[in-house]
DNA sequence: TGTACATCAGTGAACGCGCGTTCACTGATGTAC
DNA sequence: TGTACATCAGTGAACGCGCGTTCACTGATGTAC
């Protein structure tokens, strides 16, 4: 306790911050969440976590900022993986998603919920970042006549839309058995909507 | 003001504290709702809303309950239309989630923020309803070889996953500009991923 | 039609609570000499 | 190595607030006769 507490003023209290957080969120949900709460499952006064972030959007912040350069990190590590297959590439950054929304729900119930009003500019930034790469996988695709020609944007919409919409329903409970054969149905359903060269 | 005073009496106020807190969650999102304010709203003492419902929760699952009733309802219409189109019903399904999540992004927030530990019983059965009749559909195209024989339940997944996703970027302003055409490309995709009588 | 009465929807005061945030402080840490 | 000092991470008391919920009440409504 006493040498946790020393660490603290070492610098490891924010990290601790983050990770009481998403305990709480695991536990009982965003809107469960108070910083009053967090600093006490950290072990530290609840005026402490104020010596780390500006107020209690910032924490939030934080977390989302975190799972988004999370899931853009997993992704590209993905992609180094296929370096020459760009339609695998293309799977992977769906299955990136969809993996990490179940490994981590915390996170991805932070990036999502803080929803249309309340983006901070750094969540906004990131969340296009990690859209992007999808968007380039696509494109790739494309450009080696393995995607059929039509408007990337709104193909990544698509995927964008399947793979999110299956995290949430996971996340979500609504979801109840979350096996890999259903996660391969999803990138199937992915793999079937844009392989076709043929345009309607 | 006076009327309205003696409407409630008359049975109105439900309707009229649904309607607020419609409202209060448009424009500051679920998590603001309270009933002290949904009352206000509805011009009513704050403790008022006790007489229609046990508590908060209780007015969350009615506003629940009545989107997928809602949203059931405007399906079902939609099937009248398309009686011996199973293909055409079966993209009906999906529009109708989407047409009505734009429509009534309040709603569409309640039916899926009852995340995991607080779905009641009633909001449950109602989302199984919903999600029925989608499934349905599917089986029904299936019956007559219009789509790739493979588990009903898991295309139903695939599907739902895709509308859902749909759906939530749009409401929580990650997708900024939902044109008709971009929701044609979404069922577009759904068409896509079922339609293909091969297995793989 | 008129009166007496039961019902029950809505009132307003009150409760206790947890929250976000501030602020003067303390005491451990690291640094300069 | 030892001392003096600046820094700054974490403390704890305090603030004001809005919340959910309760409870004894009031007064409008509808009904029985």
């Amino acid at each position: 306790m006493k040498k946790e507490s020393l660490s603290y003023h070492h610098g490891n209290l924010r990290r601790a911050l983050i990770d009481a957080a998403l305990e709480i969120i695991g536990e009982h949900g965003v809107k469960a969440l108070s910083i009053r709460e967090v600093a006490k499952k950290a072990g530290v006064s609840h005026a402490a976590p104020y010596r780390h972030f500006k107020d209690k959007d910032d924490l939030l912040s934080a977390v989302a900022i975190e799972g988004f350069d999370m899931v853009i990190q997993d992704t590209l590590e993905r992609f180094e993986r296929y370096r020459d297959n760009p339609l695998e590439r293309f799977r992977q950054s769906g299955l990136a998603y969809i993996d990490f929304a179940a490994a981590h729900p915390s996170h991805y119930r932070v990036m999502f919920s803080s929803c249309e009003q309340n983006v901070t500019d750094g969540v906004d930034r990131h969340s296009r970042e990690a859209f992007m790469i999808l968007y380039t996988s696509i494109a790739e695709c494309q450009g080696k006549k393995l995607v059929r020609t039509q408007d990337t944007f709104e193909l990544a919409m698509a995927a964008w839309s399947l793979v999110h919409g299956y995290a949430m329903l996971v996340i979500d409970g609504f979801i109840k058995d979350p096996s890999d054969r259903l996660k391969y149905v999803i990138t199937d359903a992915l793999y079937r909507g844009l392989r076709e060269t043929n345009t309607p």
